[in-house]
DNA sequence: GACGATACTTGATCCGATGAAGTAGTTGTG
DNA sequence: CACAACTACTTCATCGGATCAAGTATCGTC
């Protein structure tokens, strides 16, 4: 068992790995660093306040004013007053950033190339396994 | 189907990003960056040359030569002349940097912890799923 | 209205990624 | 053997991201 989980280890490591790499390569190919991409991501659902984002994001506030600076430089999103809290601002995104967006999930292929491969039980399985590891089986 | 590999493309997006935040926090809990880190786990099998890092990292030389520069200088990696060819060196791991990358390997429980969830056969399965997805099955 | 807390920004510094240019050693060709 | 093309690595410059300390503006409360 314990050579299992050393085996299943490296697996995981290499997945993720191949993961991380083509989420990087998606990014680039629409302009974008991963960092970007992810907080452009983040913002697509409905605006987000700085700190909201900071959080969301595991980062410093500060970091998340600098990435916003660039991509509100691009016309991708834009800052506009926090609704009820004048000391907090919302990101929002613009038209041209929700087309980026779109454009970084089609450009995004491997989670749906890799997942086309297993078979409908495998899925199932891996995503009994994911809900279990991820803590969402309560 | 589709709302099958929609969910768990989510379920994905959120394991690497926890995978990733973990081992992040290891690396600088022994006071790595995960750049460093992640070489010096390369390094620690067996000596490499600083183009096998390069295409084993998925990075530039030069990006190399600064990490392995840095590396250096906490005494963790030493540099030595390529056995066969003048022009390339091989990245040595000293007796502090193998301490420290098994105190990274210790310090990254991730894995384990979450693996650790899993009855045995969702880990047989998980094994399967993945090997399919890294195209391991032929 | 003054105080402490909160939300964000600014500035400085480090690290990692990338690209262009340089150096030294190697290999292939005549 | 000589020379050119190539390879392995380094150096320099620049950019983006992460982090920390300090600063500004607003909020909530007493």
């Amino acid at each position: 068992m314990v050579d299992q989980v050393g085996s299943l280890g490296q697996q995981m490591w290499d997945f993720v790995y191949a993961y991380d790499a083509a989420y990087d390569r998606a990014a680039r190919e629409v302009g974008l660093s991963a960092a970007q991409a992810c907080l452009l991501k983040a913002v697509a659902e409905r605006p987000v306040t700085m700190g909201e984002l900071a959080s969301r994001l595991l980062c410093d506030a500060s970091n998340v004013t600098q990435i916003v600076t660039r991509l509100e430089s691009k016309g991708l999103v834009r800052r506009q007053p926090g609704a009820r809290d004048g000391r907090s601002k919302e990101v929002v995104i613009t038209p041209d950033g929700a087309v980026l967006d779109e454009r970084m999930r089609v450009a995004f292929t491997f989670p749906v190339e890799r997942l086309g491969l297993l078979s409908s039980d495998a899925r199932d399985a891996l995503g009994s396994a994911l809900d279990v590891m991820l803590g969402r089986d309560g």
